[in-house]
DNA sequence: TTCCTTGCAAACGATTTGCATTGGA
DNA sequence: TCCAATGCAAATCGTTTGCAAGGAA
């Protein structure tokens, strides 16, 4: 784990008024350690000391609701989480098929501002003010080719 | 709902050996009505006659075996269904981060061509194969801006 | 007749919540 | 000290499944 990104949550949580307590602590740990997006099962897995799951999801939405983690929706109803760009950097999201599992992946910077273009010019259809985007390439990892 | 599609869907279920009986018609008639993905749960209140939610259910696991609606996932657990885009184009989506709704949208052929091309180049990276990408635009939709 | 499909109700699994206890600033 | 955080258990909610009845070939 970045002590700088550690560093950066700790100021986050701190002018918001979250503690960043021992067990947030390690859950953004085991986020960081992650090469991809996690459920809260996947976590207690993950974790040095197993926490509960109501304590991992607690935690989880106190994150998200500081904007230091993010939630993605996958497979079989599973809400899986990671770190916000702005703490890791943009990138995209490789998504097997197969096994349901996640791996992020950085694009080319040229392509990526074409990206950044093309969605922002979306804004003109139907009223839509777009924040953000998200590519998802779906396909077969490595395990299960 | 266009015929040609309802006729496609027809051949294509036959072809399986799958029933297309009223309560498939009514739903994939619902899907194709709508300008988006949708759950479930929206779809009972869409259909022309209300249907069990098991019901629906279950049509829409048969209908994504045969390949004729795709699953996807979105906020609160919820996994939205649309018609597969070999009946009604390639497209992407605009999700609203405020009430959830996704919208499709099309993109330039120019620049539909490129995303094709480096999704391809991915291939490279750490042995996976892509099948399929799908680029997500978030942001507030007209009713929540 | 013979399967496949449907409805209903019960079962499941991920996530949330109430409440009493513990812990951090 | 005092409010927020945690653990546990019970409650929710979307989704799945068992089983008996209905429908199509």
């Amino acid at each position: 784990m970045y002590p700088a990104v550690d560093t950066q949550i700790e100021r986050t949580l701190y002018d918001q008024d979250v503690r960043y307590t021992e067990g947030r602590r390690q859950v953004v740990a085991a986020l960081s350690a992650a090469d991809g997006p996690r459920s809260a099962g996947e976590l207690v897995a993950e974790l040095a000391a197993p926490l509960p799951l109501s304590s991992i999801y607690r935690t989880l939405a106190v994150l998200a609701a500081a904007g230091v983690v993010v939630p993605h929706y996958s497979t079989k109803g599973l809400t899986r989480y990671e770190l916000a760009e702005w703490l890791t950097g943009h990138h995209h999201h490789l998504v097997c098929a197969e096994c349901g599992t996640v791996e992020d992946v950085e694009i080319p910077d040229a392509f990526e501002r074409e990206l950044r273009a093309l969605v922002s010019g979306i804004g003109e259809h139907a009223g839509f003010s777009p924040t953000s985007h998200a590519l998802e390439i779906e396909g077969r990892c490595e395990g299960c080719s």
